[in-house]
DNA sequence: AGTATCCTGGAACCACGATTCCAGGATGGC
DNA sequence: GCCATCCTGGAATCGTGGTTCCAGGATACT
């Protein structure tokens, strides 16, 4: 090894992230990147190779840092409704305050964007999807086993519904959408998938 | 009027709509509008202005033909939940069948996109959000009215529920979901706020 | 019929896009 | 301490982006 790395390539990748987050991909110059990491474009080609590698390699990065470790919360978690709500609670945290407030979600970004030609870029995005269903209806097994369930309420696809519904909150959150409204949405939405308070 | 335009303004801006609709703003070029359209660059410029100029009249036109007689008739049909099944019914078939299938819908689109950056576009994104809105509120409120709705279940934050369904059917149409699959989701979700069948 | 006005065609412009290349410098194994 | 190997810096390349300009032609009023 005559020579070694100069830099943090996750870090580097960490600031393309961001940057593909928040702009999208068509938006997100070369130039950027190489400003914001402040390396150079050499480094940045030898080490990701093109625009569309990099991307790429971002996407994953976010899908491994930022979503799954939630869909696993959701999924392992047994408490049933109460995990789903502190799913939504967390996400909506996560995309109305902090750091990356008003970004959206990279995945659904990239989803309504043209990011998606890419047919690496659509397999991950279907891959997404699928984990997103599976946590949801994980946890609505729970919840049916534990009678938290209105009667005829049917955890797959109801879980199909709350997924639609966390895309929802995700493309609002980037149009500025209040937490507060949001939260009130989400909650309307589980209290009628809810079994009605015990006469 | 010394001389007249050799071509027709609305077709060419209808041209335009399925371009920036299908391929979003940023990936498409004014190079791609003039070969679509046929008609030369001075035309377009005389015509539209620059491109965000067009993009928006574009947007603008999107929504005039596309979103707003859609809400209209539902805010309009005064069946309540048929109403309801019926508009989304609409949209799946819009969205996943016929010359636009996986084209999304622009305007979810634009949100999830950095077309967002205009003050412009946001204001029409915002506009468009509320007509949603309103529309699925009005025929909720005739739902209501029709003792349709199970009990506990207010109109305005289930419109907001139905609001950010509405947008998931949008975005995961786009990544060739299948409609089938959609409209199961869609009747699971009407399912849980209707009033059981009367025992 | 003349003419001022507008539209069209095509080339030209300038900036910025992604990508590549080469020289210079630093490193670790022998 | 030498050298092959890799990394870095910056310039250069080549295409494409949006936009503008000018000459030529068509029109409707006088």
């Amino acid at each position: 090894m005559p020579d070694i790395k100069h830099f943090d390539p996750d870090a580097a990748l960490d600031t393309a992230v961001r940057l593909f987050w928040r702009q999208g991909m068509a938006t997100t110059g070369i130039q950027d990147i190489v400003t914001a990491t402040g390396l150079n474009r050499s480094s940045l080609y030898a080490t990701f190779g093109g625009k569309q590698e990099l991307y790429l390699a971002a996407l994953n990065r976010y899908v491994r840092l930022r979503s799954r470790p939630r869909y696993r919360r959701l999924a392992e978690d047994g408490r049933g409704l109460p995990a789903v709500t502190d799913f939504f609670e967390g996400l909506i945290a996560a995309r109305c305050s902090g750091e990356y407030a008003g970004w959206g979600c990279m995945v659904v970004n990239a989803q309504a964007g043209a990011e998606y030609g890419d047919s690496a870029v659509r397999a991950l995005l279907e891959r997404h999807h699928q984990d997103l269903r599976d946590a949801l209806h994980a946890a609505l097994v729970a919840a049916e086993e534990l009678g938290q369930l209105a009667p005829g309420v049917d955890p797959r696809p109801t879980a199909d519904v709350l997924a639609l519904l966390a895309y929802g909150v995700n493309l609002r959150s980037r149009a500025g959408a209040d937490a507060r409204a949001l939260r009130a949405t989400v909650t309307a939405a589980l209290h009628s998938i809810g079994r009605p308070p015990a006469t």
